[in-house]
DNA sequence: TGAATGATGAACT
DNA sequence: GTTCATCATTCAG
């Protein structure tokens, strides 16, 4: 599967989007420089039906409302003291997202070393709180799109393996704990789990 | 207006 | 394995 045009992954279903954005690259653009890593794992949330989506229900608020919007946009949302960032994925009006858990560091390294407070490399970019950070995602980024700057994806390496399995810290939402919505690229190290 | 709740990470034992 | 920092969002009242 070719990943010549980044738009077309954002169309395709919340599922296959959650696969096809391994391999691609995330990018933030700052005052401070850029940086930019490669997706190694990701977390599909498909809408109304799902219990641990925010959307679940039909859930329209002021924290979801992105998620009805058209696919590729930004969708963060905080947790504790933490920022999380998503790909707006399904038709408008359907409210589906694909939580970005991981990143391969690959350009910026020196900013995100700084941002992470010099943590170990491997632990940069290996959690969905941790790579915002080094990366520089925050809530100013909400609502915008993945086709421009200052925060975009573009195409890069497929993996050459995909794993599945159940969804990280959803212990609470019934039958939706089990559905293996988590896809990672197969024996990368950055992995969070 | 108040209280419960996390799609987490870090630091422990 | 466990605890907890810490706060916007959400919903009950």
């Amino acid at each position: 599967m070719g990943h010549s045009n980044i738009k077309k992954i954002f169309c395709e279903s919340t599922l296959q989007t959650a696969e096809d954005l391994l391999g691609c690259i995330l990018v933030k653009e700052t005052k401070d420089g850029a940086a930019a890593g490669r997706i190694v794992e990701t977390e599909a949330y498909t809408g109304p039906e799902d219990r641990a989506a925010h959307s679940y229900g039909g859930r329209r608020t002021k924290r979801t409302e992105i998620m009805f919007h058209a696919p590729g946009h930004v969708y963060t949302f905080e947790m504790h003291t933490h920022c999380l960032v998503n790909v707006v994925t399904a038709p408008e009006g359907r409210p589906e997202a694909v939580l970005i858990r991981a990143l391969e560091p690959v350009d910026g390294i020196d900013l995100m070393r700084t941002r992470r407070n010099r943590q170990k490399d491997i632990e940069l970019t290996n959690g969905p709180g941790k790579l915002t950070k080094a990366l520089g995602i925050t809530m100013e980024d909400y609502g915008r799109h993945f086709s421009e700057k200052p925060l975009y994806i573009i195409p890069g390496q497929n993996p050459a393996e995909i794993s599945s399995g159940p969804r990280i810290g959803i212990e609470n939402t019934g039958e939706a704990r089990d559905y293996p919505y988590r896809f990672w690229e197969t024996g990368n190290r950055f992995v969070s789990k």
